[in-house]
DNA sequence: AGTTATACCCGGACGC
DNA sequence: TGCGTCCGGGTATAAC
């Protein structure tokens, strides 16, 4: 499921493929992915062009060249993908973005959207969320700040956009196995230096699985060989009964506060 | 502040 | 091949 790294991988991905390029032409399938009637959203872009791609948590900003921003949100198991008619994937496409011979390809969006805002509307959305946990000012002494008073468990914690953004399920779990923490751990109960291995961590992980291409099915274009390829190095997540790379015990799955949740019980405390 | 429940949504995998 | 069934899971919101 797309994540901050995710996200981040598309993002950098994308924006040489279609930065300044014009766009020639809309279609929309889903027009529950829209906050504007199609119509609308394709007279908007036609001969429009994005300027820059952003990302603010798992959302990332198309900036258009006419200042409006569209907002897009993978949501489970959204995904993009840039190419032609002869490459596309044989999928359901919930909106495609022309740039004359190549496209843009939503796919997956059931739950996902792609907004058109303008620049305040959307930092007024995006003023719910935390801070970006790879920011270079989200320092050690501001993670505990942003962590001071809460009691909840460090799962639930973590996937809790409006404390840190951009982390979900799947890098919950990762961070949790590389700081050797449990998941179930309370905040509050963390010691100083277990808090610093859970900052050290969330950058660690995330930074790895940024430079490995995040944790995704599919290529983003022909020949891409960068997305998805942090799948093999994901630790925990969804390897119920492999061995720990750490110490070789069986993973555990555990439902935690109603989320998928992988662990080692052994070497995770 | 935490905890729990519920609705949202539908493609595609799977079973027969 | 074809048709019916059901799952996944981040987010918003409400109730306690």
């Amino acid at each position: 499921m797309p994540e901050l790294p995710e996200m981040e991988t598309y993002r950098q991905q994308l924006a040489p493929l279609i930065q300044g390029v014009p766009i020639t032409g809309v279609e929309v399938t889903r027009p529950k992915s829209l906050n504007v009637e199609p119509e609308q959203f394709a007279q908007l872009l036609r001969g429009n062009r994005i300027l820059q791609i952003n990302r603010r948590a798992k959302h990332l900003l198309f900036i258009l060249a006419t200042g409006e921003l569209l907002v897009l949100h993978l949501m489970l198991g959204g995904w993009m993908y840039v190419g032609s008619d002869e490459d596309k994937p044989d999928r359901t496409f919930q909106v495609t973005i022309h740039f004359g011979a190549k496209s843009l390809y939503f796919i997956g969006l059931r739950l996902g959207y792609l907004h058109v805002h303008l620049p305040e509307e959307a930092e007024a959305i995006f003023k719910k969320l935390g801070p970006e946990p790879l920011q270079a000012d989200f320092t050690f002494e501001r993670f505990r700040q942003t962590l001071q008073g809460k009691r909840g468990n460090l799962k639930v914690t973590l996937v809790d956009q409006s404390v840190i953004s951009g982390i979900g399920n799947c890098y919950s779990d990762e961070i949790c196995f590389y700081a050797q923490l449990l998941p179930t751990r309370k905040i509050n109960d963390l010691s100083e230096e277990e808090l610093q291995r859970l900052y050290q961590s969330m950058r660690t992980v995330l930074l790895e699985a940024i430079r490995y291409g995040g944790y995704m099915e599919s290529p983003l274009y022909a020949g891409d060989r960068l997305t998805g390829g942090f799948d093999s190095r994901c630790r925990v997540y969804d390897r119920e009964g492999e061995p720990c790379v750490r110490c070789g015990h069986p993973l555990v799955f555990e439902e935690v506060s109603s989320r998928k949740c992988f662990y080692c019980a052994n070497c995770q405390a």
